[in-house]
DNA sequence: TATTATGCCTAGAAACTCTAAGTAAATACA
DNA sequence: TGTATTTACTTAGAGTTTCTAGGCATAATA
């Protein structure tokens, strides 16, 4: 398996939407979650998921809040806000689109009127 | 429908491989083909398509032939290449991949071990 | 004759990802 | 106890890809 993680750009924003949306979670956890999840797949680089994060959260799509844990630990948990639902809602019905007219492409004369 | 066509970033390559292993065609042939074939979702801007296939061309994925019209025009039509066929077929499979990890990614304890 | 369609090209801005580094503290291990 | 690893977040800069917006030239059409 040849991981192309490349392949995500400009729908990793859908993807983090996702992942926040069955629970709110911090970076660190996230980049492991997606490892662990996706089998190895998904590999986000640090230095692409917080800056994403940063941009979600200037949208208003999630909003991020410190946490201290008793050992002293800080962790800064993001949970999806409505304007985020609305969004995530949106994206998911753009995905199907867009791979409704993939299918057109891919497939030629299957169904065209 | 919203087309969001920079879902397609990073696989516009295999996009354009997929339509010329079907049949040569020229650039502005293809943005009309793109468009009609997806009902009109897909809309390749010029500035995107043409260093796209300047780029498959440089790097062997894919070579441009000029063909005079009788009536004086010139297109510049592009042929798969083997190399081109072999990128292809390793996408493909990359796709599929992608696929898989995202469906565990939204999916989640689906059929996890 | 003027407009539209055909057909190609490119420069520069914008967006997103990665590399690579830094900061800091808790935990594991020898 | 000292060192390495893990946890946890941040950012600067380079590279890639897309879009905007324009240019050039000829043929068909109104």
């Amino acid at each position: 398996m040849v991981p192309r993680s490349d392949l995500l750009k400009g729908s990793s924003n859908s993807l983090l939407l996702c992942l926040l949306e069955q629970q709110p979670m911090y970076g660190y956890q996230i980049v492991k979650e997606l490892a662990a999840r996706s089998q190895g797949y998904f590999k986000f680089k640090e230095g692409t998921l917080y800056p994403a994060l940063h941009r979600l959260e200037k949208s208003g799509l999630i909003t991020g809040k410190w946490q201290m844990l008793p050992n002293g630990r800080r962790r800064r948990y993001y949970y999806i806000t409505a304007k985020g639902h609305a969004k995530l809602a949106l994206e998911r019905t753009q995905w199907q689109d867009f791979l409704k007219a993939l299918k057109l492409i891919l497939q030629p004369g299957a169904s065209n009127p």
